[in-house]
DNA sequence: GATATAATCAACCAAAAGGTTGAATATATT
DNA sequence: AATATATTCAACCTTTTGGTTGATTATATC
């Protein structure tokens, strides 16, 4: 599971496309920031700011040799957040058909 | 599918505690902007602000009557961060095993 | 018609996000 | 030792976020 903040942190992270295209990158191995850095049009230090943000939520984890930085994917804190939201989808979801809900709606709005 | 954008909107909306209190509180039925209100320590206007957060998200609708507004809860954009999350994940972790990544790092840093 | 209620709008504020540039730090290279 | 490279740190700027209070709008109720 993850705490209210562990979870914030994540879907924030998530929730920009730089970071996600970031993410994609190192999906498919270890970078340097440079490297990571290289194909957007952004400074390195906005690039290096995203990165900040992304190990804050722990979905990248830094190794550090000699001046290099090299970067890492991290799956865990995704795997909560999918975690989180199939429990959410089917607790809000899928628990009350379509009948069901309406029924209950209709109570409420009696009151 | 979502655009780059509408999963920014949906993943921004669910960072919040707030927000997703919200959310909670309308997946068991409709309710009035006052009753949502009602539970949370801020103003009335600050929640209207989240509300219209969700809205944009298209994670909350909204209905009105009279002078009343009933919000509901709208799955569909979280089924799509679901889905987002859950083929990313299938791409970006599961794919590879521990000893395919492995050799995939060593190559790239062999460069 | 007067008043109460539901909700937004508007202005303001502090803090955070996302970017910039320039300086500093640490490590390699010559 | 001098220089180049990898990276962060620091200061600054603009926009957004998350909250406030006070006024406004629209609808009910007495």
């Amino acid at each position: 599971m993850s705490t209210p903040k562990t979870l914030d942190r994540t879907l924030l992270a998530l929730a920009d496309p730089t970071r996600r295209a970031i993410l994609q990158r190192l999906s498919s191995g270890e970078a340097r920031v440079t490297d990571v850095a290289q194909p957007f049009k952004m400074s390195l230090n906005a690039v290096s700011k995203h990165i900040l943000v992304l190990e804050r939520a722990k979905l990248v984890q830094r190794r550090k040799v000699g001046r290099d930085h090299f970067l890492s994917y991290r799956a865990e804190p995704l795997d909560a957040a999918a975690q989180w939201i199939e429990q959410t989808r089917h607790f809000w979801g899928s628990r009350l058909d379509a009948l069901e809900k309406l029924l209950r709606e209709e109570d409420a709005n009696r009151s």
